[in-house]
DNA sequence: GCACAGTTTGCGCGTCACGCAAGTTTCGCC
DNA sequence: GGCGAAACTTGCGTGACGCGCAAACTGTGC
C-alpha cells in the first residue's frame, strides 16, 4: 500500500508538474530561444526565483517528465512477479509504461508530447537534457536488474550492460518512432526492436 | 591518399585542441566552479571571445576530444576489411581506439585523462556534454554500419539498435573502469563487456 | 494553540551566450 | 610575386541565467 504523500508534499509535486507543463507548452509554440524563465513563471503562476528552485535550468524544466518516466519503468518492473524470466519482465514494464502514458496525461495529446520530444532532440541544448533522462532510466534500472538477479551492481558488469542494453533499444525505437511519416506506434517499434535484438548479435 | 587539410585548417585544428586542453587542465585541478571562460582564454593564449568562437559553452570545450574519438573510431571501422564479420570489425575498431589513445596524446599521462573522464560523470554540468558524445558515437558508427551491411538508415531499425548496443557497451566498460578501486585496465573491460553481451540476452 | 521546519519570494552579483563591426591573416588565382 | 576576397580573431555591449542570502509566509507536530 503505497504512503499517502503529506500534503506539502503533494502541492511540491503540482507545481513542479505545472513549471515544466508551462515549460514544455511554451517552447513548443515559440521555440526554445524565445521564452524565457519569466515567461515560464508567469504561465505557471510562480516567481521566476521558484523555478530555479525546482531546476537548475530551463532545460531541466522541459525533460523533467522523461525524467519521472524513467523511474516509472524501473518501479514497474520492480512490481513484476519474481519467477517472471528477467528480459520478459523488462519489455513487459517498458510496454506497459508506453501504453499507460499515452492516456494518463491528463489533457495533453498524444502529438504534442511527440512535437516536445522531437523538440529535445532538435535543440542542442535540450538534447543534453534528454540524453540525461535516458542516463537515468539505466540507472534505475540497473539497480532494479540486480536486485533481481541477486548481483552485485558495483562488482558485476551484467546489471550496467543489461540496463545500457534496453535502454538502447529504447532510444532506438523512440529515435525511429519521430521520424516515421506515416506514423508507426511506439509500442510496435518497441516491439520490434527488442525482436531484433537477438538477432543482430553473434 | 589523406587530403592535406589547408594550412588554415590545421591552425583552427591546433587552437581547437589547445583551447580543449586548457579546459580540462584548469578544471581538474580547481574544480569546474572555480575556471572562467577567461582563464581558459588566458591559458590557450587566445580571447575570451574566441572560446565561445569554437564552442557554445564551457562544458562543450571539455567534452571536444571525446567528440573526436567518436569519429575516430566509426573511421577506424570503416577501415576494417569488408570481408571481415560486423561484430568483429567493431570490435576490432574500438579495441584499436582504445589502444591507441593511450599514446597518441603527446604529453598527457594516462591518469589526468582518467580524472577527466571521471569529471565528467561527477560534475552534472559535463555528464550532459558527455553523453552527447556517446550519442556522436552511436550517430556515426550507425550510418558506418549501415554502410557495411548495405542497408537504409533511415528505413532500417538494425544499423541504430546496433550503434546503441555497441555504445552502450563502452558505456558500461568506462563506467565500470572509473570505480574499480585496483584499477583495471580499459581494455580488458571492453572484452568483458562485449563477450558478456551474447550472455544476458535470451 | 504554538513553536518550528519547509517553501516561496525579492534582490543583487558574477558569469555566460551571442550579435555586431572593425582589424588582421590566409587562400585562390592571375 | 602580388592582389582581391574570404575567413578568422578580437573588443564591446546587451540580455539572460544560476545562485546565494535574508525575509515573509504556510503547513506540521507536540
Amino acid at each position: 500500500m503505497p504512503e499517502r504523500p503529506s500534503l506539502r508534499e503533494r502541492r511540491r509535486q503540482e507545481t513542479r508538474r505545472a513549471i515544466s507543463w508551462a515549460a514544455v507548452k511554451l517552447v513548443v509554440e515559440r521555440g526554445l530561444g524565445n521564452v524565457t524563465i519569466d515567461d515560464i513563471a508567469d504561465e505557471a503562476g510562480v516567481s521566476p526565483r521558484t523555478v530555479n528552485n525546482y531546476f537548475s535550468s530551463k532545460a531541466e524544466a522541459i525533460a523533467a517528465r522523461q525524467h519521472d518516466r524513467a523511474h516509472d519503468i524501473a518501479d514497474r518492473l520492480r512490481a513484476r512477479p519474481a519467477g517472471e524470466p528477467l528480459w520478459e519482465a523488462l519489455q513487459q514494464a517498458v510496454f506497459a509504461q508506453c501504453r499507460d502514458s499515452a492516456a494518463d496525461e491528463h489533457g495533453t495529446p498524444d502529438p504534442q508530447w511527440k512535437e516536445g520530444v522531437r523538440l529535445m532532440v532538435t535543440e542542442p541544448a535540450l538534447h543534453g537534457e534528454l540524453l540525461k533522462a535516458g542516463a537515468a532510466t539505466e540507472q534505475a534500472l540497473t539497480q532494479a536488474i540486480a536486485d533481481r538477479i541477486g548481483a552485485d551492481a558495483e562488482r558485476d558488469l551484467r546489471p550496467l550492460l543489461i540496463a545500457a542494453t534496453v535502454g538502447g533499444a529504447l532510444r532506438t525505437a523512440v529515435q525511429h518512432w519521430l521520424r516515421t511519416d506515416p506514423p508507426i506506434p511506439l509500442e510496435t517499434l518497441l516491439h520490434q526492436a527488442f525482436d531484433q535484438l537477438a538477432e543482430v548479435l553473434p
